[in-house]
This record gives C-alpha cells, structure tokens and sequence, in this order.
DNA sequence: ATGCCGTATGATATACGA
C-alpha cells in the first residue's frame, strides 16, 4: 500500500484553505497534518476542506495559539490527544491509518527568543516538551512497532539546516542544547529523519522563511523545522521525500512550507 | 544588535512567531 503522508504549518488553517486547495491540486497528499491552525474546533473549516478531497478529519484547536489536525483521504482510527508538560495547549493529535500506521502530529513549542530555561519560561517548555517525547517515544518502543512522527519540530538540528550554523547557535531553534535533546528524541525510537534519508546532510535545506524578510528566496535564510520521521519497521517502506520550496511564493503564504514523504508499506 | 512582516484578538496596540 503506498501512502502519502505531508506536514504543513500553515499558520493559520483559515486563511490558508486556498493554499491547502492548491496544494492539493499540485501534489495529492493522502494524509495532511497541520500545525497553527489557531482556531477552536467549532470554527474549523471542515467543509472546505472535506470538498478538497479530505473525508476523514481530526482536530485539536483553540483560540489564538497552536492547534493541529490530520487531514485524509483514508480512514483515520483511534484518534487520540495526549497533554503534554501538563498543558491543554493542541499541540499534539495521534491516529492509526491503514496499514497499521501510527500517526503522531506535533507542534513543539517555539521557545521564545533567549535561549536559557532560567531565564526565558518558553524555552524552558521546549526543552521539557522535547524531553517528554524522547521519555514518552523510549517507553513504548518496540521493534515492530510502524511509527511515523511528524510536524514543526522547531529545531533544525543539522549544520545544513539553516543558512548560517555559525551566526545561528545562538539563535533559538538551532542551539547546541535544543541539537542534543533531538539527538536524544532520536534515540528513544531509533528514528529515521526521512527527509535526510533522502537529501544528504551536505545539502542545504530549509521548509521555513521568515515573513520578516523580503525577498526571501534570494537572500535565502531558510531554517529546516519541519520534519518527518520513521521507526525502524517503517524505515524499508520509504520511497521518496520532497520539501515543497515553491508553496513559500504562493499568494498569502505560510512562513513554512509542507514537507511530504512516500512511503510504500506491505498490505 | 535591530528591524524587517504576518496573524489573531471584546483589537486601532499587543502577544507571538523563530
């Protein structure tokens, strides 16, 4: 069974219903997650999306901040939330799709902008957070177990992953202490960055620009957030990866990009 | 080091993003 599973921050999913429409049209995922939905579930544009092609939708919103969803064309079962670091603050949805697939769908906290937990709360949470998936991930591993795990990780853990290693190691999302606790988020499953699998760590590559620079291709300070991992069982069934660059110069774009992984699993 | 911009909100300034 091949499966097309794609991550997307879209920074708000109400504004964005166009630009989920188009990439539709263009790439044809099966199964979408979504991070900053920023909307309660009421207000969530289900029918929209469902007519983009999507019948089986989970969601887990509020108002303002964070929220995500899966978005797909196959049935989605067993869809769970799990409260991480001790907040209700939708920053996770799991579900099991066809084919045994465990879906996990995170947005990991940003962290704020000075990178040490005594004195900024929000990069506190990060590192917790992160420590809490590698804790959580260690305990349920299991060597058959067809884990896929995706979203905007906030950290781009290799030197490749950001324009400037040098000018950004002090720059929250790419500091030595936020690098070592994906390292050991990594270990607790022995997980498969499928991205990396694909492109090798020589090339430079980024799924986010920010908004605050013009010409953002060009000047190209791009930072790899987003990501797409499997588990050791799923690790023979992927196929192909692609970041989708092009979808940063769509009208009213995210600041992230969608990611998007093939994987062909047996039936 | 700063500003740059975009989004949401009992909004016309503020919090947040990273």
């Amino acid at each position: 069974m091949k499966i097309r599973i794609a991550t997307w921050n879209v920074n708000s999913v109400r504004l964005r219903v166009p630009a989920v429409e188009r990439l539709v049209d263009e790439h044809n995922p099966d199964v979408l997650c979504l991070q900053e939905t920023k909307v309660q579930d009421d207000s969530f544009p289900l029918k929209s999306l469902k007519s983009a092609g999507f019948k089986h939708i989970a969601i887990s919103g509020q108002k303002s901040y964070n929220g995500v969803a899966i978005l797909s064309r196959l049935p989605l079962e067993q869809v769970d939330k799990k409260v991480w670091c001790g907040k209700q603050d939708c920053r996770h949805l799991s579900a099991l799709l066809p084919g045994g697939i465990e879906l996990h769908n995170f947005y990991v906290p940003a962290g704020g902008d000075i990178p040490d937990p005594n004195e900024n709360d929000k990069f506190a949470h990060k590192l917790a957070f992160m420590r809490e998936m590698a804790d959580w991930f260690g305990e349920r591993r299991r060597k058959d177990n067809k884990l896929v795990l995706v979203g905007d990780l906030n950290v781009a853990p290799h030197e490749n992953d950001v324009w400037s290693h040098k000018q950004l190691l002090k720059v929250v999302s790419h500091t030595p202490v936020e690098v070592e606790a994906m390292e050991e988020m990594y270990r607790s499953h022995d997980w498969t960055d499928a991205i990396r699998h694909f492109i090798p760590t020589s090339e430079k590559i980024y799924s986010w620009w920010s908004y605050r620079s013009p010409n953002w291709s060009k000047s190209d300070k791009g930072r790899r957030l987003d990501h797409v991992w499997v588990t050791p069982a799923l690790k023979p069934a992927l196929r192909h990866a692609e970041i989708v660059r092009a979808a940063r110069g769509w009208d009213k774009p995210s600041d992230h990009v969608p990611v998007i992984v093939n994987l062909d699993v047996p039936d």
